[in-house]
DNA sequence: TGTGAGGCTTGCAACGTTGCAAGTGATGCT
DNA sequence: AGCATCACTTGCAACGTTGCAAGCCTCACA
């Protein structure tokens, strides 16, 4: 087994060399001797040791993505988006997740090429910032996805956080809501992207000359469902509820959703709901979830092509691209 | 940027290997040699290339985790489980899906430890069955998951798919619920999964004195939310309808849910409902999911350990084990 | 002063592959 | 016959690392 070039080699009778241009297809080769090291190829199963090329070649054909949840719906699907995009330019992708710890999200992205055997990266952060990710030792490219201002140097895909954030919470006005919460507000600095939806809601309500009520505006740890049943309840609490709830993400609308019904009020007529990312759970649900649907399959695009475009030496400066995203309009707000 | 161990022993004047013993913290290098081979490593900030590393050490410290679908929440779930538990053993997870396409399984599980840079693999299978795997080329070890019977020569976990099957639909029987339906059979003689599942359910009726009526079991093409969803509509426009169905997973549950409640039917009280896998999502539905609850930890703590002690070598038999499951009772079967 | 031991450092080779440039032998042309 | 040409094949070196065993130097001791 794991026959190496070498004994291929000595089973045809032919220089080491000889087998590696019949394995690479180089033209040079006579059909006899093509022939008879072919054969031995097919005799002794030989595979190329794969390490031994990249260390030689010096690429991998790998590229790491590197999300804080592979059991978050939304980076589950996004995952599959860029091994669809990455496997259509011949790259395998490898996943890791970080938890969002920052020590782990240290280790993957701080040592380069040299410590991993990936030719880029494609990172969505959620502890490191951009003075961490600057002086980066390594050199190997990569490509920022999510909401985390980084103050330029690197490549980046976001969307239009404050732009799609007004757009859920105008349909709840336009539905004739005037009591509007928002879940997912994030205290911390570090985490933008509760602090930029956030702001497209506030800038939604001012522009219609409603009111802006802090306590109709919770923050959460952290966008998973419980987290979005717990702030629910709190919201049901208040001595004046509100009738309408954005969530930041649809895993908290889900969550919030559990909490509403098993409280005996109905979706949408006591309370409208609007989420966040399009995950598949929301259009199964029941009712199902109105969202922001942002274009997956954009976003994925645009990062491998960005990302393989460094790797053939594109030094143009640092792009920051928006992609797409439209409001899906289901039962949650009464369709 | 990228120093290698030449540059740094130039550095520091020493020699190339005197700065791999530094690195390696090999205890014969003099406390001199080794402050100023350390302060050159510090300023040119070397890391080690790992692919240097991995074709002279023979082990990359890479474990490849190949799996049908990522966003499916059962093996989301199931992923952060292994990546933990290769952690705590200091290896590093890396994800691939397969999509359940043959081609795509046997290329990346038939080439070996020659083709990928993997110390070895943990490998869910669809597509291919004992004969495909068994006269892989490679050396590299595998562990399989899943339900697929294979006839031996490899290590294999899984869980009772037919002991199960037939706790979830004893759970039914003993509501007292008589009509009792199953979504998720699989004619394809290579879907295990399916037919197991099937198994235990007729098993359980036939113990209970209950009559098996085929078209109250319903196959599927796949587990996913909208067949589950298809195949209760099939259910429903029965002249007869089921009072109870049992889900062969979560998503199928979660998909019938939906079609159940959009009819205008309550569940419990009109149809129970038990699914499998116990993902997040049936914690967060109304009604919340009964399900089987295989123990992912468990699986994904004996997957790794039986790799790793392959890796060092261990040659006892190819083990079958069993992980353990129970019941979660829920709302949707009334509690 | 010679010898051995011990502490520390080093050169060589190899992991398996491929780029480079040179090598071989046969063929064709003058 | 002599020489250039062509088609094909090959050896060497290198990618960056580490195992092995030898080497050097100093020091202690006789």
């Amino acid at each position: 087994m794991a026959a190496t070039l070498r004994e291929v080699a000595d089973r045809a009778g032919v220089s080491v060399r000889t087998v590696s241009n019949v394995v690479n297809d180089f033209p040079q080769v006579a059909a006899g001797t093509r022939a008879r090291v072919q054969k031995a190829l097919d005799e002794l199963g030989y595979q190329p040791n794969a390490v031994a090329r990249t260390l030689r070649r010096g690429r991998s054909g790998l590229i790491a993505l590197v999300l804080p949840e592979l059991d978050v719906p939304y980076f589950a699907e996004l995952t599959r988006a860029v091994i669809e995009q990455a496997a259509a330019a011949g790259y395998t992708v490898v996943v890791d997740q970080t938890d969002g710890d920052p020590v782990r999200e240290r280790e993957l992205v701080m040592r380069g090429n040299r410590a991993a055997m990936f030719d880029g990266l494609i990172f969505n952060p959620l502890a490191l910032d951009g003075a961490d990710l600057r002086d980066r030792p390594s050199s190997t490219p990569v490509v920022l996805l999510g909401e985390r201002v980084i103050q330029g140097g690197l490549d980046h895909i976001m969307i239009d956080n404050v732009g799609a954030a007004g757009l859920a919470t105008r349909h709840l006005i336009d539905l004739g809501r005037r009591r509007i919460a928002a879940i997912g507000d994030q205290a911390d600095e570090s985490r933008q992207t509760g602090r930029l939806r956030t702001a497209g809601f506030t800038a939604a309500l001012r522009t219609a000359g409603l009111e802006i009520t802090p306590e109709l505006i919770r923050p959460t740890e952290f966008f998973h469902r419980s987290d979005g049943a717990a702030a629910m309840s709190d919201l049901l609490a208040l001595p004046d509820p509100p009738d309408a709830v954005f969530c930041y993400n649809d895993l908290l609308a889900l969550g919030a959703l559990r909490t509403i019904l098993s409280h005996g009020l109905r979706v949408p007529e006591d309370i409208a709901l609007v989420g966040f990312d399009d995950i598949e759970d929301g259009r199964y649900s029941t009712p199902s979830l109105t969202t922001i649907r942002p274009d997956k399959t954009q976003i994925a695009k645009h990062a491998v092509q960005l990302l393989l475009s460094r790797l053939e030496g594109d030094t143009t400066p640092p792009a920051e691209i928006s992609a797409d995203y439209d409001l899906v309009i289901r039962e949650s707000t009464g369709s």
